[in-house]
RNA sequence: UGGGGAGUCGUCCAACGGCAGGACGGCAGCCUCUGGAGCUGCUUAUAGGGGUUCGAAUCCUCUCUCCCCAGCCA
């Protein structure tokens, strides 16, 4: 049903892969998990590692978690949690009964900790935040021993353990890693791994006041779950030896974990405190806009899980810094809609035109093809009248060169119907707006062919005006519009390269009848003009359409060349 | 200026000492009852300098450029 997968490159993380069943390593099982944080909604740089780690489970033949990293009770949201399970779901992936929590850990977690302590790896600082910065030192000055470095493993026993019981304010004391405040990785220079925070939990509710710290649960997590590939982006690259020390003083399973190049897009953002400011200042109407890269904004938009597959498939997999063109992401639901959409007509911007031979009371269907890459589909009846609606765009008094379409004295093909010659163009006499256009039509070219073999150079779209169904249809465009949205003037911001007409609502939109009804997240091509999808928004009186993506139109693109 | 990474067509990804290849984009053409789809062809790249080698994108070396790190965020 879905495009056709190409088949999966290799990348630099399944040669370790191959190279690790080779070996024996980890018993020759791959294990991998997919682990956001609920404190935002998944977007398409999400789908890539959600992909990549599923992916890799599958063509392994191991299987990938699905672990929601809720280490911090003060920005996570249950509402997150559903929501993410709604997107990696849709993308196509199954965890199966695999739905983990770092909170499920936390008791081990704490033990795990206090072996560290006992090992005198862990000590309770007393250094407040501020303080703690100033011992930190900077990128090029080591830093300097905390004052409570030294602390009797028996004090600090009983400190993280009062800490648990919640004896001390927020921010009051730490538990950290003891290990090299002169380290040139600034992650090594006594780590904080839990910091107090009396706040509620989604889960665990009031029952800890001390949350771990990302560096000191994800790698426990990874062990505990016996993660054989730990995946993750670039910037984690120096937290790699903290992940290593961990669990190598703790002497427990060792995941190994690899970094990937995170997907940047252009023309686009891709971060959640952008997404924010879009939302918050009403760029857009919600996380789930069609204009927003995020998983519910392509849904709504129309794009297919199979073409995001796809799309994760094509970009790869590296270590170095990139930024995927958007036309590919373009091209591969394109590529996907073209198999499986069917196609419909739709006038976007009527232009009425009675054909002046018809009969006034008569009503025709004519048989139209469903989708002409696949049979199967079908055929549908059309309705045909004297009076319809033709694009606008399609009807030229003044045609420049190179425009195939109506103009008066030239004939056209209605798709599916009759060739038309355009006679009369009625225009308001005072303001000399364009009104209605006059044809006739040949009776002998029924269905679209004619039988003396005379040639049209175009074939456009039309409804019946007595029959059409009345539509709203949004046309969305780049968000950006600049490839790179930082590209800005010194004090600028992305929001100064914002798209002023990245949304274009039409209102008098005339569809073909066979559409009435419907489906909200249905999806169809309108012929000629691109591939659409029922929007949420539609009624039982008003069908209210997104466009997904514009047909690729050599017209337009010329036209925009000329200019 | 500390530490960690990365540099291959316009873009993304390959090539793992042996003819730099694919995809997207762009351009040209064919075909077409969607100016769609499809098909064909073309286009263009190893950051730079030294070295090793019969042979280097690949190994060594020096240089340059870019990205990440100074949260009690992840």
């Amino acid at each position: 049903m879905s495009a056709p997968e190409t088949p999966a490159p290799s990348n630099f993380i399944k040669e370790i892969i191959k190279e690790d069943l080779k070996t024996g390593k980890n018993n020759n099982r791959v294990h991998t998990r997919f682990p956001p944080e609920p404190n935002g909604y998944l977007h398409i740089g999400h789908a890539k590692s959600i992909c990549l780690n599923f992916g890799l489970a599958k063509e392994f033949g191991g299987m990938c978690n699905l672990r929601l990293d809720d280490t911090n009770p003060t920005k996570e949201e249950v509402e997150y949690v559903e929501s993410i399970r709604e997107d990696v779901r849709w993308i196509g992936f199954d965890w199966g009964d695999r739905e983990y929590y770092a909170s499920d850990y936390f008791e081990q977690m704490y033990q795990y900790a206090v072996q560290l302590i006992k090992k005198g790896r862990a000590f309770v600082c007393d250094l407040n935040a501020d303080e703690m910065r100033a011992y930190r030192g900077t990128l090029t000055e080591p830093g300097k021993e905390s004052p409570f470095r030294s602390r009797s493993v028996e004090e600090n026993l009983d400190l993280f353990e009062r800490m648990r019981k919640g004896e001390f304010p927020d921010g009051s004391r730490t538990l950290r890693a003891k290990i090299d405040m002169s380290s040139g990785n600034i992650n090594m220079r006594d780590p904080v791994m839990y910091r107090i925070l009396h706040a509620e939990h989604h889960r665990t509710g009031g029952k800890w006041c001390i949350y771990p710290m990302y560096d000191y649960a994800h790698c426990v997590s990874d062990s505990i779950e016996g993660i054989t590939h730990s995946i993750c982006t670039l910037e984690f690259e120096d937290h790699r030896p903290l992940y290593d020390w961990f669990l190598d003083e703790l002497n427990v399973y060792h995941p190994q974990q690899i970094e990937f190049a995170r997907l940047n897009l252009n023309y686009t953002v891709m971060s959640k405190r952008k997404f924010l400011q879009l939302v918050n200042e009403g760029h857009v109407k919600g996380w789930d806009d069609p204009r927003m890269p995020t998983m519910s904004g392509l849904r709504r938009r129309g794009y297919t899980p199979g073409a995001i597959r796809n799309f994760a498939e094509r970009i790869g997999v590296a270590k170095r810094d990139s930024v995927v063109d958007f036309a590919l992401l373009e091209y591969c639901i394109r590529e996907d809609l073209n198999r499986t959409a069917p196609r419909v007509m739709a006038v976007l911007k009527p232009l009425k035109v009675v054909i002046t031979n018809y009969p006034e009371d008569k009503t025709e269907e004519l048989d139209a093809v469903n989708n002409p890459e696949d049979p199967g589909m079908g055929t549908r009846r059309v309705p045909f009248s004297r009076v319809l609606y033709i694009e606008k765009d399609d009807f030229r008094e003044a045609p420049p060169k190179g425009f195939f379409r109506l103009a008066l004295g030239r004939e056209v093909r209605l798709r599916y119907a009759y060739y038309i010659i355009c006679v009369n163009v009625i225009k308001d006499e005072k303001t000399g707006e364009l009104i209605e256009l006059h044809c006739t039509y040949d009776p002998a070219t029924r269905g679209g062919d004619s039988p003396d073999g005379r040639k049209v150079k175009a074939t456009i779209h039309w409804v019946s005006a007595a029959h059409a169904i009345e539509a709203e249809v949004r046309l969305y465009d780049y968000l950006l519009l600049k490839a790179d949205p930082d590209d800005v003037e010194e004090g600028k911001d992305f929001k100064s390269n914002l798209n002023p007409n990245s949304l274009e609502v039409l209102t008098d939109c005339k569809l073909e009848p066979s559409l009435s009804g419907a489906k909200t997240g249905s999806r169809c091509q309108f012929e000629r003009l691109g591939y659409f999808c029922v929007d949420p928004d539609s009624s039982k009186d008003k069908l209210v359409f997104n466009r997904t993506v514009t047909l690729k139109d050599t017209w337009a693109k010329a036209q925009k060349k000329g200019k």
